[in-house]
RNA sequence: GUGGUUGUAGCUCAGUUGGUUAGAGCGCCGGAUUGUGGUUCCGGAGGUCGCCGGUUCGAGACCGGUCUUCCACCCCA
């Protein structure tokens, strides 16, 4: 067999130990708060049939599903002329299943096989990757995980409270506080674009106005003009951007034709949250958020960093029918996503880890001898007894190489086996950070080691 | 998918208009130090210059392709 050199697909990454407890911070953190707000864990298969996936994300969505090759010979019940029809017509033949693109989609496929099973209104979370054919650029992987709840089965307005509740919780339990939900209604983007004459070009509206933060209004404005919105309408749409006021806002978009039952909606949703006064909710609505999945009807949710450059971290949003599309008519849903990558590479940027994320080990214990190191068997096995996360350096070696080892890996404490130790009865205990080392019983190891970890 | 950009030791990078045996810092390994890590000193290992092909007497350097990196579109977590 020749030597290939190894390599990773574009986009795919390893995670060494180091990253990996980073980012078991991060998925502790949003696990429990979960788990706290009452959503109950589920997983889906990386593969789902191509008829799950297809025509739920746009034309450009489709384009980014990995597709897999069936199985055997793929290419047996395909003619020249499939070929010749191109590689769109040809994958039908040859691909009927592909890598999952989010977790909305599969849950929604979820929840209609398992309507009987399931008590509504459900409340689900799922932590799981997901695959684009994306080109990557930093932030931006084809690998990524993606941490969603929702709750489906609901149309109440404390659903969407609850969940930027949730935001925020998790990027408090982060410490992560350069952020900002800005949040939007699909109603008020159809009203705009009715105003502004552009109605029937919804979608492309709403792709130009997102952009204002990037390109800057004068660009979008100009584009705007040449679908064909005429200078009144124009100026009429940038003076509601310049709007500073809220209430202004809102009542400037019922005159032009917003329904009072969404513009109420949302004023219940701000008061909602002036209640929880005590947790630092950093929401702000924005007309110019649009989203591109094309699902999400009603209200929509993205969270920005303020101070890095870097996409969306989070977002989410009421969708009325996503489960219509498999046969299920009539289940209203909202969810949020964490982008765990993206959080993880904003907290990377600012410093946020913390110094001490709990490491693999609380102590280690160094010998001397064959002698030392035999008698120390039954030590470790007495710490972890106790819940206590120990290592016995496995060979005999030079002590100083077994405390470049405890250095390296970064363990709190060491103990130390040796002759004296064996008589006595008491293990020296050192502390790696200050060097300071005490003889100590047995008990009292444990009672500090515990203590240690619990910090 | 379109346009651009990047690649030299484990890491960060030097390497003149193409010219002997490709360098540095950090890291790594060993020793100074047979019961004590982080400092210091001494010594050592480590490279098919991303990969394939071409031009040339001669390529790390020039050309083509490919892979990868990052960036701008597109879109998005």
């Amino acid at each position: 067999m020749s030597k290939t050199k190894p390599s990773l697909p574009r986009g795919t990454r390893d995670f060494g130990p180091k990253v990996m407890s980073k980012r078991s911070f991060i998925i502790d953190i949003i696990r429990k708060n979960f788990i706290k707000y009452g959503f109950a864990q589920i997983e889906t298969p990386a593969m789902e049939n191509l008829s799950v996936l297809t025509g739920k994300y746009g034309d450009e969505g489709d384009q980014l599903l990995y597709k897999i090759l069936n199985s055997g010979d793929f290419l047996s019940k395909t003619s020249k002329e499939d070929i010749e029809k191109g590689s769109r017509h040809l994958m039908t033949g040859i691909s009927e299943k592909g890598l999952r693109y989010d977790l909305t989609v599969p849950f929604a496929r979820y929840v209609v096989m398992n309507q009987n099973e399931i008590t509504f209104p459900f409340k689900r979370f799922q932590i799981q990757p997901v695959w684009r054919a994306d080109r990557p650029q930093k932030g931006r992987y084809r690998e990524f995980y993606q941490c969603d709840a929702d709750i489906v089965g609901s149309k109440g307005l404390w659903n969407e409270i609850e969940l930027t509740l949730l935001f925020t919780d998790v990027f408090c339990d982060l410490k992560l506080e350069d952020y900002i939900i800005k949040i939007n209604h699909r109603a008020l983007l159809f009203s705009l674009a009715e105003s502004t004459g552009l109605k029937e070009q919804i979608i492309p509206f709403c792709a130009e106005i997102d952009k204002i933060d990037k390109m800057g209004e004068d660009k979008v404005a100009e584009n705007i003009k040449a679908m064909g919105a005429n200078d009144r309408q124009i100026n009429e749409l940038l003076s509601l951007f310049h709007e500073n006021n809220k209430e202004i806002i809102l009542e400037r978009l019922i005159n032009i034709g917003v329904s009072k039952k969404v513009i109420s909606a949302i004023n219940s949703y701000f008061d909602a949250l002036a209640v929880h006064s005590n947790k630092k909710i950093k929401v702000a609505l924005d007309l110019s958020l649009a989203r591109g999945l094309s699902y999400y009807t009603g209200m929509i949710f993205e969270v920005k960093p303020t101070s890095v450059s870097m996409g969306s971290i989070g977002g989410g949003g009421r969708y009325d029918d996503l489960t219509g599309v498999f046969g299920l008519k009539g289940i209203s849903g909202v969810g949020i996503s964490f982008g765990l990558d993206r959080i993880y590479d904003v907290m990377q940027e600012l410093k946020l880890f913390p110094q001490k994320i709990a490491g693999r080990l609380d102590v280690l214990i160094v010998h001397f001898s064959e002698e030392n190191l035999k008698h120390a068997y039954g030590i470790v096995s007495g710490l972890r007894d106790k819940g206590i996360k120990a290592e016995l350096y496995p060979e005999t070696a030079k002590i100083k190489k077994q405390f470049d080892y405890s250095d390296k890996i970064g363990v709190p404490y060491t103990l130390i086996v040796g002759d004296n130790e064996m008589a006595s009865g008491r293990y020296m205990l050192r502390d790696m950070q200050t060097g300071d080392q005490k003889p100590l019983k047995m008990d009292e190891i444990i009672h500090r080691l515990k203590q240690n970890g619990e910090r």
